[in-house]
DNA sequence: TTAATACCTCAACCTAACTTGAGGTCAAGT
DNA sequence: ACTTGACCTCAAGTTAGGTTGAGGTATTAA
């Protein structure tokens, strides 16, 4: 029952995506397939992981080449295995943690700087940024705090 | 002091983004100038909180028309006032925490589902979708818990 | 067996968010 | 006065991530 059909508009639907989608991301090396007799697509199963994992990782804001790169420790041809893939997983934990505190630094900066009265524009560094500009150089701004 | 140059190379400086960035923006409407006699654009300050956000928001996955929209709170040709900056805040709070929680549901289920032993391919909804097709029809999958 | 789907490839098109370049003006230092 | 660097506009180019369409082949249900 493993090697039932797997078509590529059976796992377009399964995870959500089109088709053509699909062929993109075989085209970008995300994904692979073989083919039948008549020329068609047939997935194994890791299939849908992997691009249930990509549409994860976009919502993250991480690129198509970066997914790529995570996935480059899977094997290429078989199925990855737990360990295999509990490995590619361990960086996206890293990365989420990052965002999600990058997040919660976001929102409590904007708290801060909404809220400080500094509109009074008399010590609030975006309006009088000569120190920072000063101590830091030029670049990137207040609510910017990380990556 | 407050009518220094704010010139656009020194916002663009400022706010680490390119002259041609700040055109940009203002052809978008998300930013605005007045023009000294030269026809050369000239700022007010809160210019630079403007784009600081419109930078912020940009790491949340919010497009330039979503910022646009939420920037519609403020007074086009004044420069805002502390209730109005905190109102156009108020939304992105929303916002933030709805990700964060996102973020942290994704990290947990990607905990789970790597976790798990389903790779088995005996019990897990990823690798063995009929049910979850049957009970839910077609559609997103197991990873993509929200927005 | 035949009609309706489902697939195939390849090229072109699309939106978002910018960047680059050409051709010309403005402002600041010497 | 003059040169250098900052600005101006407008059009075209770029990257990411797909989507659409044309022209043709496979599979499947009746």
């Amino acid at each position: 029952m493993l090697n039932k059909k797997l078509g590529v508009g059976f796992v377009a639907k399964r995870c959500g995506v089109n088709v053509s989608t699909l062929h993109f991301y075989e085209q970008k090396g995300l994904i692979y397939s073989n083919r039948n007799q008549g020329n068609q697509r047939r997935y194994k199963p890791d299939v849908i992981r992997r691009v249930a994992i990509i549409k994860a990782a976009q919502k993250l804001g991480i690129g198509l080449t970066d997914i790529k790169r995570a996935f480059s420790v899977l094997p290429d041809k078989a199925t990855p295995n737990k360990q295999q893939w509990a490995a590619m997983s361990a960086s996206w934990q890293q990365t989420l943690n990052d965002k999600i505190s990058y997040m919660q630094r976001l929102r409590d900066s904007l708290d801060r700087c909404i809220g400080c009265g500094c509109l009074s524009m008399q010590s609030c560094p975006i309006y009088n940024p000569e120190d920072i500009l000063a101590s830091k150089g030029p670049g990137p701004v207040i609510l910017d705090a990380s990556p």
